[in-house]
DNA sequence: TATTGTTATACTCTATAACTATA
DNA sequence: TATAGTTATAGAGTATAACAATA
């Protein structure tokens, strides 16, 4: 493809992105989920009971977009909502049974993708490449407090 | 945000890219172009003239899409098309005067930006980090021959 | 009044299909 | 017949605004 667009940063990043977003799509297609919904599932495996608004937030999306992410894992019988007997307002999502075995089997697909794509480096470039990575990812957390903006218009270049 | 999230390698190439993008559309902001337009001019600005299609394959969009950029492009007097003498049925895109100042100043804004975003390394770091980025991101040569996706369902794990 | 979940709606970026003009 | 550009349209994903239930 575009050689001249080779040697920018946001291309590669870019295109690496779409190319562990692929190798993960497929590593997850026997369990029927997509790796965003791993995410979800990952996000509300947590300790403590979350809300629709509490793991929105940890995800990073808007509170409408959360409503249609645990459609879909409802309707998939990986998650359940539950009415917060603390305050009605609020809908608690739990994982089903089927839930937290897809979880357990989606994750260590994953962490094979993650080794397989990372497979070429040796310990210390990994080691490197993962702090690196870290610290250009938390730079977000100071600029772009609000909500994630639509990647589409984002940086080819 | 996402601490769980946040040792995943998906969601460290993901943000890291969504954060350098906004840089990079911050930076251009002053030219009235993006990130993506700037690509479109470093593309169009090659030694023979390209087509729409020519450009739309370097760019790795469909030529529909190509169709929308142009119209922009055009709209703020950075590009022309022209009819190609040889095949009428194609539009040879051409940089304008404006076209050409704008690119070269949003090339230099470009850099800046990057050197910024990197600035925190050392020139070993950096080294190592874009040639590992260069593998991660030409493995997608191998396996998505397609065009691009829509990275929506794209991996947030 | 404010907040949670929901729905309806709109916006952005993308691709597919069909049209036109050229070849 | 096939190709380049175009248009219309649809799909995926996102957010904003408005509504009902609850606080």
């Amino acid at each position: 493809m575009a050689d001249l667009l080779n040697a920018r940063l946001g291309y590669l990043l870019k295109h690496a992105q779409l190319n562990f977003a692929a190798s993960g799509a497929r590593a997850l297609e026997p369990l029927g989920i997509t790796g965003r919904e791993l995410a979800v599932l990952v996000v509300l495996d947590a300790a403590e009971p979350l809300s629709q608004q509490d793991a929105a937030r940890e995800l990073g999306v808007d509170r409408t977009t959360m409503v249609a992410l645990v459609d879909d894992l409802e309707a998939k019988d990986l998650v359940e909502r539950h009415r917060s007997p603390e305050d009605r307002r609020k809908n608690i999502v739990g994982l089903t049974a089927h839930g937290k075995k897809t979880l357990a089997e989606g994750e260590r697909l994953h962490k094979e993708t993650e080794s397989a794509f990372l497979a070429e480096l040796s310990p210390i470039e990994n080691e490197l490449f993962l702090r690196i990575l870290k610290k250009l990812a938390a730079d977000s957390e100071l600029e772009a407090d609000g909500p994630l903006t639509t990647d589409s218009d984002a940086e080819d270049a």
